[in-house]
RNA sequence: GCGGCCGUAGCUCAGUCGGUAGAGCGCCGGGUUGUGAUCCUGGAUGUCGCGGGUUCAAGUCCCGUCGGUCGCCCCA
């Protein structure tokens, strides 16, 4: 009895044209890592259990698609994020790899949260990270790799923004406002939602951390200002009140991501807070220029992680860029072929049409073999019908830049090529043809 | 985990007052004029998401459930 299967929530297949798009977003990650010369790895798509807790606490198994094996008493998770596989893995060889370890990774991940637009259950996230730099050149050299993989993906500074922040630096602007330092963590949680509030709720909480009316208004702007890289650290100054020093770990990464020309894609965003959990230092978000997405990628430093998963203390700087909204990114930006994929699909070489007959017939198989051990993407029809019409029609369906027409002419050894795309048909000699496929 | 909206052919949708299922496009096969076309012809389109209930009778009304979508929580 036929029964009818649903994927499961969340999750996604990926036709031909759906898998042409992944490869499309894939190949723009793929290339800008290694140009920046990070090499690529991967782990276990599954972990043990412990390896998530040990970081985000026991909060987060309700977030896991974690099991176990029947009869077994281990507990594992699929991976929710890439992170802790990393910092295993660089903890277990510990000083046996050489430094610095720049390292990346294009994994499926897996949350057991209600889908939603840009999030699903299932997601590709690629991870690019650079362990053993304790200055500003790692954060440029991250940076650099995300945005030259958007500006691949057809995107510019006026589609998406590169939102540079420093926990360090906020605190210090927080503290010139008159946060108190006790409250600092609250501040930061503040910061972090002020999307969410309205601008009385938000002052209500300001107060509470002990500003007065002036520090007040100073927070609530500092909040939602977006200061230019270029002018980044003045700005910084005159609305916070903190001093060069103060600002100094922003400017250092600004004055990097001038001299590489990437300076026109960040601003300098002091609400970017990325929750409270691990980053030590630097932390950034790329979003859509409007605003009206979610974070298209976000990372920072954080020097403490390997340490947490027993390797030595070694300076990192990592950032993660899902495929769901970028891929939303780019939709809305225009940046994708309009016929969902269609176009970015393998063209075959040539499409082999039999009109002759029995003889042509005969003779297909041998040259499909021949021209395919060349390298060649060569087709044919499945169709019994000898209407060249409609087998032209096939070759144009499957995208085919030539079709080749084996008629009356094989008597002379000769068959007939039609340029698809131009339209034009000129009179080939078999031994020349995969020459003449080739273009040569 | 909570809430709004949605679910009929591959796609876009129609389906009246409750009376056993439709159109267009697309898809597949064949034929004709040899050249992506036109024309002719044939075909599958489907447990109306699924399950229950009300009813003589449910695509239609009610409940539940699954899935999609958008938001809340969370967001590594």
């Amino acid at each position: 009895m036929a029964r009818e299967f649903q994927g499961p929530k969340g999750t996604r297949d990926f036709y031909p044209r759906d898998m042409a798009l992944r490869r499309h977003i894939e190949a723009a990650w793929r290339h800008s890592s290694i140009v920046h010369g990070f090499e690529e790895i991967d782990g276990p798509t599954f972990e043990h259990l412990d390896l998530y807790t040990v970081k985000s606490g026991d909060g987060i198994v309700s977030e896991l698609f974690s099991f176990r094996r029947a009869g077994g008493e281990d507990d594992y998770a699929l991976r929710p994020e890439f992170t802790p596989t990393l910092a295993r893995m660089v903890a277990a060889k510990a000083g046996g790899l050489p430094h610095p370890i720049k390292w990346f990774a294009i994994p499926s991940h897996f949350r057991a949260e209600r889908p939603q637009r840009g999030r699903l259950r299932e997601f590709l996230q690629w991870n690019v990270d650079l362990l053993g730099i304790d200055g500003a050149q790692a954060e440029i050299e991250v940076l650099s790799t995300a945005i030259v993989a958007l500006e691949r993906l057809g995107l510019s500074p006026s589609d998406v923004r590169v939102k540079l922040s420093h926990r360090g630096v906020v605190s210090a602007a927080l503290r010139s406002l008159g946060v108190r330092e006790d409250r600092m963590a609250d501040a930061f949680t503040l910061l972090d939602r002020r999307d969410k509030l309205d601008a009385a709720a938000f002052s209500a909480r300001a107060a509470e951390m002990g500003l007065g009316a002036g520090g007040l208004e100073a927070f609530a702007r500092v909040a939602r200002a977006r200061f230019p890289a270029a002018s980044a650290v003045q700005a910084m100054r005159e609305a916070t009140g903190c001093t060069d020093a103060d600002a100094a770990p922003i400017a250092a990464v600004l004055d990097g991501l001038k001299a590489a020309g990437l300076d026109a894609w960040c601003d300098v965003d002091l609400g970017i807070v990325r929750g409270l959990a691990y980053y030590t230092g630097s932390v950034f978000e790329v979003h859509e220029a409007s605003g009206g997405e979610r974070a298209v990628a976000g990372g920072g430093r954080y020097d403490g992680l390997v340490e947490m998963f027993g390797g030595p203390r070694t300076p990192a700087v990592g950032l993660g860029m899902g495929d769901v909204v970028l891929a939303l990114v780019l939709r809305d930006r225009g940046k994708l072929p309009a016929d969902e994929g269609e176009s970015l699909l393998p063209r075959p070489d040539a499409f082999f049409i039999s009109a002759e007959g029995d003889s042509s017939d005969r003779m297909l198989p041998g040259l499909l073999a021949s021209l395919r051990r060349g390298g060649l993407h060569v087709r044919q029809s499945y169709k019994s019908t000898r209407n060249v019409g409609k087998l032209l029609a096939d070759a144009g369906k499957c995208r085919a830049r030539k079709a080749v027409i084996l008629g009356a002419e094989l008597a002379d050894g000769m068959v007939q090529v039609k340029d698809l795309d131009r339209n034009e048909q000129v009179v080939v000699a078999l031994h020349d043809l995969a020459q003449h496929l080739r273009g040569e």
